[in-house]
DNA sequence: ATGGCATATCCTATATGA
């Protein structure tokens, strides 16, 4: 199973790219952030004609989010993260596919900070972090995918000289993303590239993609169920290439679900 | 400190993004 997460940027000025990256990668599942449109504009039709079942939730002009499953429906959970029912931002969708819950979030940008942006950014980051532990814990395989809005170290950026003062990269949000990783869950791409600088986000400004300038902000974080099944993890650049792109590129988990229940091989004792 | 660009809508101005 390959399960994607692409921030797209307004879902009405993006939908040919949607669809020609599905065709190319072909993900069986995928989760998108800032749709930047109400229900009614989702090209659900569309997509379905391309293979794919749509869950969606969206808002007029900010946020939004969608799960896609290739050749079946995903079965919705829930539509929005507990803990603040005041909250009417559409950022979170959970749902099942294929016996695997895939979460899909767009996690708040918090600029500017200090202020009341970086407030909401942080109270909802807690109440991920509270959502994510009974995650963690329900004995389900689970993939939490999205736009994290978080930089995790100085090694996923360019360089940090620009951005120190930037919500992307503040010690409180770094802070809240470990936490989050000391529950146990797999950031699959660094597991798996602990040594290469990759990236998931290059913005509009200063020729930043022509340079390579990005940030890696998009996660696909593994639960202990399904972190042995993880094989391959990496990201869709060429997409960030094409005329009229997103800001982001689609970035990707390839997993092997026959490994799910075995326990791993137990490890031989050394010889006394 | 600002701006560079791109999206959206109460659209030629303003809010938001990261």
């Amino acid at each position: 199973m390959k399960i994607a997460t692409f921030n797209v940027n307004g879902i009405k000025t993006r939908v040919h790219h949607l669809l020609d990256w599905l065709a190319r990668e072909q993900p069986d599942v995928a989760c998108l952030q800032e749709l930047k449109a109400l229900d009614e504009a989702f090209p659900h039709e569309a997509l379905r004609e391309a293979g794919y079942e749509s869950l969606w939730k969206g808002q007029r002009s900010w946020n939004g989010v969608a799960i896609l499953a290739r050749g079946m429906e995903p079965v919705e959970i829930r539509r929005e993260l507990p803990g603040d029912p005041s909250d009417e931002q559409s950022r979170y969708l959970e749902a099942a596919v294929d016996g695997v819950i895939v979460a899909c979030l767009y996690l708040p940008n918090g600029n500017p900070q200090p202020g009341p942006k970086f407030d909401y950014k942080l109270a909802w980051f807690e109440r991920f972090i509270k959502h994510a532990a009974g995650l963690f814990a329900s004995g389900h395989p689970v993939a939490m995918c999205g736009d994290y809005n978080v930089v995790p170290t100085d090694f996923d950026i360019y360089n940090p000289r620009s951005w120190l003062k930037d919500a992307l990269l503040q010690p409180e949000s770094r802070e809240c993303y470990q936490r989050l990783l000391k529950q146990g869950w797999v950031d699959s791409i660094r597991s798996l590239h602990p040594d290469e600088a990759i990236f998931t986000f290059w913005d509009y400004f200063r020729k930043h993609w022509e340079r390579d300038a990005g940030l890696r902000i998009d996660h696909l974080l593994l639960n202990a169920q399904l972190a042995p099944c993880l094989v391959e993890a990496g990201v869709d650049r060429w997409v960030r290439g094409q005329e009229k792109a997103s800001d982001h590129a689609p970035a990707w988990v390839r997993l092997d679900l026959s490994k799910l229940g075995k326990k791993p091989a137990a490890k031989r004792k050394k010889a006394a």
